[in-house]
DNA sequence: CCTGACTCA
DNA sequence: CATTTGAGTCAGG
């Protein structure tokens, strides 16, 4: 129902005999820590009752001669409001002995006076309401954490309450790597396939009143009634799923998710600081560097074509590519010719080096310079539902895709040598299988490949790690699981061994693996590349790969490939028992747990997905349990977590507190639950995440 | 194997 | 005509 200034004290009286309450805001839009703010708030008991306080709805409303708008000629007619005059909500107009109170709601002819006020609640009621939520013990959400940012940008706390997300729930029981998790979704999956749709109704709405940015127009009691029923499918969804939750066995990995939830919130509110001024003077240089490229890219395709080619266009690549007599030797998925970077790499033609020189700085310029030119600090938000093995994700922006190596911003003058190019080739050749053609010398200079990540302020150089930055009197510190999946791999493997061995402060199993198969140790010249296609390989197996993709990683027939595996098997001591008893689970009964209790539903004809499924949940777990006793740690002090980049850790350390917290933060993140040997290493990153001062 | 952002169609 | 959707490419683990 919806609260007004009339029965509020009444309702918050009720509320306050209440611990555990459903939350759901709704706002002007997404963006809380930006221009988005919260226009109401939805709070459901226990006893299924459900009240919606409306906070900021727009209050005045113009009335416009559109003779689309019925509502509006009703006002006309029945209150005698003017055209194309404001009026506030709580206007009253007489006529004829009646009240009329102006009001978005009266939709059709129906004249009659509107007897409740639509208006917002006085601000003091709403920061009482806020008091009872920070004393509450549990907080239900659906996507718990976007309603936690908007009320903790009104004063909420929230320090010690259970945080369940239903999302996170529904996840957990979602087999389907692809369903659909939005709420009205997730309510039709496990409590009523036949729903109203008031997701429908409420776009219907936006269209019939042409709210589209505007969202504080939409009319109070409407607004009601969609959080309303958004609270009531939330409690019903929290039973079942909890129940479901545990019926599956999935309490541990439940237990880990509530506290995750309110690490990442804290992480997110803190934010990353961002350097403006890198910021805004590298995307100087890059629309500069855009405008040139295009001009060169024009210059080529020319005489072929009076129109300029947008290179981004698959279509018009493969137009322009036919007219210089080229086709791609590869097709997509779909069926249409492929461009990728691979299949540039084996044409010898001046356009491909073009085309990534453009690709490149596209993708830097729109993708990491032109969405953060305005921002000071910037709030992703990570996802504890975003995955199926449990594995965090990131969005808006996402910081777990930053590149880590630099850019060359000048590949003209780049001088690339045989040794770069025999590099470049290979690691781009990891990524996709193997052409066989020769890739054109002069265009690799394109390629911008360093190898470096140590970023020095050099002019030519693009780092988009150097835009991040920590706040005065902070510095950045990374922290850095050692080869953690792999020592999660290991640790399910009857092999006391290596297990031993990995306790070694300087073991290196990319190392090891590099040694055993292709021979080469530190001494050798290009032991640091090879340790990279080692490093692939072992991925490679981990993600269960099969013979002929082995083959096309390694660079060698299908032959080899076995062989190597079979070599792999059986220095590995323990791993083919591993990877056998996964599939025989997989295929007897259908599922398998992690080191969390966390379920995975695998169909038979999969059953080696589960090898990966296992390996990388249970290390994403890890991760944030980790994580949760860092934070938990960093409560009582002034440093705090910001990012997570999987196996990689950042905190904003307080320069007093240098000298304490990374030792014990690498103390916290190196113990755990399983006897697995982990390792962490640290990195002051100063200036930016991209130097790294050792 | 697990992701997300941007662009084009 | 605006909005949504899938594909392609490429960044990370």
């Amino acid at each position: 129902m919806l609260v007004s200034n009339e029965n509020v004290e009444e309702i918050l009286g009720k509320l306050r005999r209440n611990k555990i309450f459903v939350v759901d805001i709704e706002t002007t839009g997404l963006h809380l820590y930006n221009k988005d703010y919260v226009t109401g708030v939805g709070i459901g008991t226990s006893d299924r009752s459900a009240y919606y306080f409306p906070i900021s709805h727009a209050t005045h409303w113009k009335i416009f001669d559109d003779k689309d708008s019925t509502e509006l000629i009703c006002a006309n007619l029945c209150g005698g409001w003017e055209f194309g005059k404001s009026y506030d909500v709580s206007d009253v107009v007489v006529k004829e002995g009646i009240s009329y109170v102006c009001t978005k709601n009266v939709i059709n002819s129906e004249v009659e006076p509107c007897k409740d006020m639509v208006q917002n609640i006085d601000k003091i009621y709403f920061y009482k309401l806020i008091d009872i939520l920070n004393n509450s013990n549990i907080l239900i959400g659906f996507n718990i954490k976007f309603d936690l940012h908007g009320l903790i940008r009104n004063g909420l706390k929230p320090d010690h309450q259970r945080l369940v997300d239903c999302l996170v729930m529904a996840r957990m029981c979602t087999h389907n790597r692809f369903a659909d998790l939005d709420l009205l979704s997730t309510y039709k999956n496990f409590i009523d396939a036949n729903a109203h749709d008031h997701k429908l109704e409420y776009k219907v709405y936006l269209k019939k009143h042409k709210i589209k940015d505007n969202r504080e127009d939409i009319d109070a009691y409407f607004q009601s009634g969609y959080c309303c029923t958004d609270i009531q499918y939330t409690t019903e969804l929290y039973t079942a799923l909890t129940r479901e939750v545990y019926k599956a066995g999935m309490s541990r990995t439940l237990e880990l998710e509530v506290e995750t939830t309110r690490t990442l919130l804290f992480v997110e509110s803190f934010g990353n600081k961002i350097d403006k001024h890198y910021c805004a003077k590298t995307h100087a240089e890059l629309n500069r560097k855009v405008s040139e490229t295009e001009d060169k890219i024009f210059e080529i395709t020319k005489e072929k074509d009076p129109e300029r080619v947008n290179v981004l266009s698959n279509l018009q690549i493969g137009v322009i590519f036919h007219k210089f007599d080229i086709h791609s030797p590869t097709k997509t998925a779909a069926g249409k010719e492929c461009w990728d970077e691979k299949v540039l790499l084996g044409i010898d033609h001046p356009l491909v080096g073009k085309i990534k020189e453009y690709r490149t700085l596209r993708k830097l310029r729109d993708t990491y310079f032109t969405p953060f030119l305005e921002e000071e600090y910037i709030h992703p938000s990570f996802k504890n539902w975003g995955t199926i093995t449990g594995r965090l994700s990131c969005s808006e922006p996402n910081l777990q895709n930053i590149p880590r190596y630099l850019t060359a911003l000048d590949t003209d003058k780049k001088v690339i040598d045989e040794e770069k190019q025999k590099k470049i080739i290979a690691m781009a050749s990891l990524h996709k299988t193997a052409s066989g053609n020769t890739a054109g010398g002069a265009s690799l200079a394109s390629w911008g490949y360093t190898g470096d990540e140590d970023f020095k302020d050099a002019d030519d150089m693009i780092s988009v790690r150097r835009l991040f930055i920590s706040r005065p009197d902070f510095f950045l510190y990374s922290f850095d699981f050692s080869q953690m999946e792999i020592r999660v791999f290991i640790s399910y493997l009857k092999n006391p061994r290596i297990f031993e061995e990995m306790r070694k402060s300087d073991f290196d199993f990319h190392s090891f693996v590099c040694k055993l198969v292709f021979g080469y140790d530190e001494t050798h010249p290009e032991f640091k590349f090879w340790r990279q296609i080692s490093k692939a390989i072992t991925f490679g197996l981990i993600y269960g790969m099969g013979d002929d993709l082995l083959a096309g990683q390694m660079g060698k027939s299908i032959e080899e490939a076995k062989t190597f595996r079979a070599l792999y098997f059986s220095k590995m001591e323990g791993s083919l028992d591993f990877i056998e008893s996964v599939h025989k689970k997989v295929e007897d009964r259908g599922f398998v747990f992690n080191k969390y209790g966390r379920r995975y539903f695998l169909p038979a004809n999969r059953s080696y997905v589960g090898v990966n499924y296992l390996i990388q949940g249970s290390t994403g777990d890890l991760v944030k349990d980790r994580m949760n006793h860092v934070y938990r740690y960093l409560e009582t002090k002034r440093s705090r977590l910001i990012n997570q980049i999987h196996d990689e850790l950042l905190i904003e350390v307080h320069k007093d507190e240098e000298k304490d917290v990374p030792p014990e933060v690498i103390r916290l993140l190196e113990e755990n639950d399983f006897g697995i040997p982990l390792k962490v290493d640290v990195a002051k990153c100063y200036p930016s995440w991209a130097h790294k001062v050792k």
